[in-house]
DNA sequence: CGATAACTGAAATGCACGTTCCAGTTGATT
DNA sequence: AATCAACTGGAACGTGCATTTCAGTTATCG
């Protein structure tokens, strides 16, 4: 039994699917783009219909255009975990993450109605990789226990997103997030010190 | 000279004004709501015409519903800074932003491209409440001081923001927030403090 | 070369909205 | 009660969008 019925795929057909990918992943990282259809299309410089056909649907372009990017970070945070101490590992994944954020706000600004089930699954990896760092980085004694691991982490994705959100996007306020943070998220201070005059600590 | 020309207000249509400013107002706390006009409508039991005309249009009720909701929070803001010390109101104030965030997250979900000056301008008294409620703690060496002020309540803001989209919601997210931030925002302690192991902080 | 099936994209379609129209209804004023 | 302008809401309309259609184009294979 040879494969049954697989259709020929013409070159400019796989080329016209590179396109409208690019397309799609250059406007998620524009401040201010549309992400419409007609607005892709003309980007690659294709036809509406065109474009929509290549994935099979809007939905499933932006899917691929977004786990795209969020794929080497998720490929980071796990490289990370195995080459350095988690309280490490932590600190250099959060302000990568900010980062991506920062760049690639439209992704979570247009894309709340879509159904993105390759995006979603990494996603979840990488909230796999970050919970890993943090029970590291506890059992270090580098971040306070007093608080879920899982609930930590919630609060990492969307101090992140936090962060894209601000208008106008700010080095500076990404950089004060950063430090609140990890200071915030530092093992709770003993009674005994938190109380000294701030002259002595 | 008599009031020109100032048109009869039946007691019918200020009645069905209230009746769309309630549905409204209840939807914004509703979790999964639609808040297209056609629902609103429903809810108040009027037609989708009437429930437009009575604001002149979807977004100036939107911005009606929302500035009740938040006139109250603002208010107190104002009140507990009159009433107790920039700390004590940093904090207390903080709680009650969250939980209005939580309750409401309809608000910052759906309302992304609307118009809505009276909600925008009650959201500024509160960025200056709370810029006020920082420097004073900020004054009583309770709050860092290398970190700007706007930059603060930027983050401030977003955090709640955060909170509320959160999915689900949940009180032990919200209490981790404000745990992590009030923590991170206090005083960074002297390198001295910072490097003691653990067990001697 | 043809021949054929894959492919293209302008236009048509379908859909979800907010808004406006207008014939009928109702509260107010006499 | 009688009158009339304010008011109502179902239906029509306009807009912005993703998707589908289809007549024409073009890559691919013999």
């Amino acid at each position: 039994m040879s494969t049954p019925t697989e259709p020929r795929r013409r070159a400019d057909a796989v080329r016209n699917r590179r396109l409208a990918l690019d397309a799609a992943t250059a406007l998620l990282t524009e401040p201010g783009a549309s992400l419409t259809v007609e607005v892709i299309a003309k980007k690659a410089g294709l036809g509406a219909a065109t474009v929509v056909r290549a994935f099979g649907g809007k939905d499933a372009l932006l899917d691929a255009a977004v786990s795209r990017l969020l794929e080497p970070v998720v490929q980071h945070a796990r490289d990370l975990l195995a080459e350095t101490t988690p309280t490490r590992a932590l600190r250099i994944f959060l302000r990568e993450l900010i980062a991506f954020q920062a760049a690639h706000h439209a992704i979570n600004d247009q894309l709340g109605g879509l159904d993105l089930p390759a995006t979603t699954a990494l996603r979840t990896d990488l909230v796999g990789a970050v919970e890993e760092m943090i029970d590291g980085a506890r059992r270090d004694g580098v971040v306070r226990t007093d608080i879920d691991p899982a609930i930590i982490t919630t609060l990492i994705g969307q101090t992140a997103l936090a962060v894209a959100r601000a208008q106008p996007p700010s080095q500076e306020l990404a950089d004060a997030y950063l430090t609140v943070l990890l200071d915030g998220l530092r093992p709770a201070l003993s009674a005994a010190v938190r109380d000294l005059p701030p002259s002595e600590r």
